[in-house]
DNA sequence: GCGCGCTTACGAAGGTCATCGTAGACTCGG
DNA sequence: CCGAGTCTACGATGACCTTCGTAAGCGCGC
C-alpha cells in the first residue's frame, strides 16, 4: 500500500533540500537552490503541491506560509533509485553496478575503509 | 565533440539486444523483446530511427531490411549512467554510490572476490 | 486604511518519450 | 502477373515533466 513513486530529478533536487534542512518551506527551498540555478518561486511551489499530491512530501499550513517535510527515507530513497538503475541497466545486478561505480577510478581513502569495513562484514554474515 | 546523448529507458533496452547479439534488424530486437514484453514492430523501429538520428546507432542499409549496430561501448555507457545518477541523488559521489548499493545486502561469493581484487588494486595504486 | 509584497492555487505552454496507425514500396510464391 | 506479407518513413497521440504567468487572498507598515 505504500506506493509512492520514485522522485523525478526536480523532485530529487527539492528532497535533498529537505533532507538537509529539515522541514521548509516554499522560501526555504527556493533560497537553497537558488545557491545553485535560478528558477522562479512559483516552480518550487508547483513542484512541492505535486509532490504533496503523489505522497512525497506532508505538508504542515497551520501558517500562512506552508512547511512541507520529506516523507520519504533518504537511505530508503537511495536504495530505490539504485535497484531501478540496476534493472534497468545492469541485469538487476546491484553488485555488478557497484563493481562498475568503483573500477577503474580513484577512491578516497576514506571510502577504502568503509569498504573494507562492508567486506569485513559480508564475510562473517 | 562526441556528443552523444545517452540513451532513455527504451533505447536502453534496445542497445542491450545490440550489444548482445551483435548488428541486428528491427525484426531481430523485435523478436527480442517480445520475449519480455509487448511491444509494435512500427514502435522499434521509430525508436531505432531515432536512435540513428542521435547517433547511439549506425545503420547499414545496403539490404531491404537495415541492419542496426551500437556505435556506443558498453561499459562506458554504464559508466556515464553511473556518474549522472551519482549527481543527481549522491552529490557526484561514485563511491558512496557504490557503497549504497552494496550495504546490508547479501553478495554473490563470486563478487566478493571481484571486490577484494579491485581493493587490492586500489591499494596499490 | 490601504497599498505593496508575499503567499497559494491553478492553468497552460513547451519539451521529451514511448507507442502505434497508416501509407507506400518492395519481394516472392503461385 | 498479382496478392499477401514485410519493410521503411512519418505523423499523431497521450503521458509525463518542468517551467512560468496570472489571479486572488492576506497582512504589515506607513
Amino acid at each position: 500500500m505504500k506506493q509512492i513513486p520514485l522522485p523525478t530529478d526536480a523532485e530529487l533536487e527539492i528532497l535533498d533540500v529537505l533532507w538537509e534542512r529539515g522541514p521548509s518551506t516554499v522560501r526555504d527551498v527556493l533560497d537553497r537552490i537558488r545557491g545553485l540555478r535560478n528558477v522562479g518561486y512559483t516552480t518550487v511551489l508547483k513542484l512541492l503541491q505535486i509532490m504533496l499530491s503523489k505522497g512525497l512530501v506532508a505538508r504542515d499550513d497551520a501558517d500562512r506560509s506552508h512547511v512541507y517535510r520529506a516523507t520519504l527515507d533518504r537511505v530508503a530513497t537511495e536504495e530505490r533509485l539504485l535497484t531501478e538503475l540496476a534493472d534497468k541497466a545492469f541485469g538487476g545486478s546491484l553488485e555488478r553496478l557497484a563493481l562498475r561505480a568503483l573500477s577503474g577510478r580513484p577512491v578516497e581513502p576514506g571510502e577504502l575503509d568503509e569498504l573494507r569495513r562492508l567486506l569485513s562484514e559480508m564475510e562473517t554474515t
